[in-house]
DNA sequence: GCCCTTATGTGAACTAAATAACAATTGTTT
DNA sequence: AAACAATTGTTATTTAGTTCACATAAGGGC
């Protein structure tokens, strides 16, 4: 695995860049160039380059750069021939739409349990995914061998699920909760922060106004 | 306003501080250190003292920060005087959860229009917010003085609607499709990929494990 | 086969952000 | 009131990421 020495941000481009490549090969489009590139996912085709450079010499000067060629060698960096089992605990509001949202279409990841305390939907199947007790939590995530969670609880039970997660083996955490998460320095913690990406829109719009942030 | 030259990435902290400051106060502390908030929110002290010296001396040497004071300070910064009305743009499965969360409990803006094709919901009133026609749109982002949308539309209708917003004059986007969109310049986009956190965070499991991205 | 156009790959320059380190200053204790 | 402990504010340093700019190589036309 020579992949170490790659920049956080260029691995964060690389599900956006495979996504778009099979979004061409899909319409037919056999090559493309940088500036394509650019203009569809809205990095300068420098970054791009870059970017794909890290990797190798993978297109042809003055030609661009073979589609399917490079479709296939992201989608195996970003191991899209594996499937991965993600668990989601706390089936609410956000829960439920990520549930229904099947990442599996669009990506290599599929929900394969959920977990809850609400005894309505204990032991039911959601948009086709078991939602569990939260007392079959580290049995199931042994089990179905999951290793990333998607936390979707109110904010003060968290911390505790956080760690219960980190002791049944989990090594990711997707966490919607305003919260920062204290984990084992083998969890790896991805926050979404809803409300805070709108405050954060508004407090550029209201202090300046225009561009991308 | 002396608030230009702030650094993007202190602007995109500045609601977290808040809200934890918010939390601080609630259960009565009066003051706080650097490094105390460090372990709340997970960014280096250093950091923190950096981000709050943008907007002058507002701490006391040897003393730390007096917690009323300082939020009262973001609080102006970040415009919680002033509630935002936002549009929400495609009533789905994030739709109905971003409705249903209500914002205003925890920040400044507040969803007060929704807007959908489905003939189903279409003038109907979910979580408290009415639903309009698409027909509607130009109509009541200018009556309400609506300056933020966002967009939970299927990715084919994305930009033609980004177009509409643009031109109904809509200064901001948070954008939950995965498609870049294309807006003048004086509008602002935010893009919420969960798709690609999900992707990014496996790829990081995969290929490394542990920390913080 | 030669010339021309095109677009890569990358060294160098630039910009942004994070962290370290510490003198300056305040509150607290004796 | 002097000594001490704590913690800021900031200067300097380091790290990360972006963009420029161009020599280099490939393809395509004639
Ligand atoms: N919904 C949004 O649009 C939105 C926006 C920003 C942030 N968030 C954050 O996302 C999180 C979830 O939001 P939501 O709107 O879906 O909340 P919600 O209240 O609708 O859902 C929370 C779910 O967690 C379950 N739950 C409660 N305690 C639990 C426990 N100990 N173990 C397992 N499950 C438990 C509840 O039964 C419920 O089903 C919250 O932290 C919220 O702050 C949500
Ligand atoms: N739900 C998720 O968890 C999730 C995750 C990642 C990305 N996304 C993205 O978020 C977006 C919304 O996802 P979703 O799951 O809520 O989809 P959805 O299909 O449940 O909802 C889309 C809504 O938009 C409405 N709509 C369709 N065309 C419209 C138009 N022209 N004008 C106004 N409304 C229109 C539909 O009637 C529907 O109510 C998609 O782009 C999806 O890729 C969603």
């Amino acid at each position: 695995m020579a992949e170490h020495d790659i920049p956080r941000a260029t691995a964060k481009r690389l599900p956006i860049y495979y996504r778009y490549l099979k979004l061409l090969l899909d319409a037919g489009t056999t090559r493309v160039s940088s500036n394509e590139l650019s203009d569809a996912v809205k990095f300068d085709a420098a970054t791009i380059r870059r970017d794909f450079s890290y990797f190798g010499a993978l297109g042809k000067r003055g030609y661009g750069y073979d589609v399917k060629a490079l479709m296939t060698f992201f989608g195996e960096i970003l191991n899209q021939d594996t499937l991965a089992s993600v668990a989601l605990v706390g089936v609410g509001n956000l829960g439920q739409a990520l549930l229904n949202f099947n990442f599996h279409q669009s990506s290599n990841a599929r929900i394969s349990a959920a977990f809850d305390i609400n005894e309505d939907i204990v032991n039911t199947i959601q948009a086709g995914v078991p939602v569990y007790s939260l007392d079959d939590l580290e049995k199931q995530i042994s089990d179905q061998r999951i290793d990333v969670a998607i936390l979707t609880v109110p904010a003060p039970v968290a911390q505790d699920l956080a760690n219960r997660l980190a002791k049944a083996g989990v090594h990711g955490i997707l966490n919607f909760t305003p919260l920062r998460l204290d984990v084992p320095s083998d969890v790896r913690v991805q926050n979404v922060d809803l409300t805070n990406e709108l405050q954060t829109l508004l407090y550029f719009i209201n202090n300046f106004g225009g561009a991308e942030a």
